[in-house]
DNA sequence: TGACATTTGTCCGTATGTATA
DNA sequence: CTATACATACGGACAAATGTC
């Protein structure tokens, strides 16, 4: 874990700006010297460094920081996945219930019609930004002592820890939707108007469905950075 | 290069469904020996791999074949991207000639008011797939031979090959935009209905905005996947 | 429960290739 | 042409997680 180390401290000074956009890296081998440690380490902390967006390499040239944009808001941070960092996020609980599978959800579970699910939607409001409407869908057979207060919190802590199932990946599919009466009323928008639904799907090992959510956004706006 | 060839293989073996879906690859060592490289080659090989969705690995387990839709549509690659790799794209031009900047468009290239540009709409049809409009804006000043052969070909190509410029990175924001009647004509669809809109901007070094597009798609959806 | 072999992950040192200035 | 700096590659060693007996 020594290059990770290495990571976290680069990463840092750039954020501080000890390192500003645009500006060139100490080279590998002086890394080398300054942290003690082989090339191949240092390398494999640059490496996360590039991955991740903070700095670019060209060969022959150097190592140079990039401007923020390439690293701030990227690959799609839906709220689900913030809250695990900042707490600045009010989560206000509308519904929750057990449902009966109808044809559509039974198919997007793989499960007989009328298996019981877990169904619940909260609003979201991102302290000094905007708000997120979730509605959830989650299979009962999976989640028996799954309630109320964990939706307040953290429903993916709740899966990987106390559980101790395995996320194995997720997808997610934007779709642009038509905004219908309920949300328009939900979210202060305008009814007919247009706006991003994010469709999430989060799986255990063996492809099992564990989590399907629509998600909706006042935020009518995703970016995404990609480096040469 | 070896490694990238070890890279091309093995992706293309699980590609063809030699190796299929949740497949166990043979290990690190049994690769070694079978392509006679090193195991930091081998490892550097699987690395891109599991970069690219192919495969993901387990500590003490070993290395399994991802399910297509992890590598499928990954990464939000857009037409303009494509046109490199496949052939079966049909472009029609429909409009292109120089223009003045107003007040939006010289604030996005950072120019002054009435600073000429460049500026084209094009369809281009996915063949067997969806339609495309992209309307482009280039500033004139950094493309002067700009002609119309381009736009049927690969502008990013001679961005690059013929103006020896450097593409630095590229930004792009998804948005949900109401389809106006212009739009509704020309890409069969329904006035006022929800559709994504992809905002693009092309950077060269030094921040300098050297293409910016809006495209607009007959597929309303976007998929990603992300790998814990 | 514990011991053990297997497999990937991390790390080191070194050498050579190649793009850039 | 030369020096510099990143990219690729080799081989070896130990750590940590996993699966099995």
């Amino acid at each position: 874990m020594k290059y990770i180390n290495v990571y976290k401290d680069i990463k840092g000074k750039i954020l501080k700006g000890i390192y500003p956009p645009g500006a060139t890296l100490e080279g590998e081998e002086i890394f080398c010297e300054m942290y003690g440690l082989s090339r191949t380490t240092i390398r494999k902390a640059i490496a996360k460094l590039k991955q991740d967006g903070y700095v670019h390499s060209r060969q022959g040239s150097g190592i140079f920081v990039n401007p923020p944009e390439f690293y701030e808001e990227k690959s799609l941070t839906t709220i689900s996945e913030r809250i695990d960092k900042t707490e600045n996020i009010e989560t206000t609980v509308l519904d929750f219930k057990t449902i009966e599978a109808d044809e559509e959800l039974s198919e997007i579970f793989n499960l007989s019609i009328g298996s019981k699910l877990f169904y619940y939607t909260r609003v979201r409001k991102i302290v000094d930004s905007h708000n997120v409407l979730e509605k959830t869908y989650m299979p009962y057979y999976l989640f028996k002592d799954f309630n109320k207060d964990i939706i307040k919190k953290s429903v993916s802590k709740y899966i990987e820890k106390d559980c101790h199932y395995t996320i194995s990946h997720d997808i997610k599919n934007i779709k642009a939707i038509n905004v219908d009466k309920e949300l328009a009323q939900l979210l202060n928008m305008e009814e007919g108007s247009a706006t991003l639904q994010i469709q999430h799907k989060v799986y255990l090992n063996k492809s099992i469905l564990a989590q399907y959510t629509l998600e909706i956004q006042t935020k009518n706006n995703i970016r995404f950075v990609a480096v040469r």
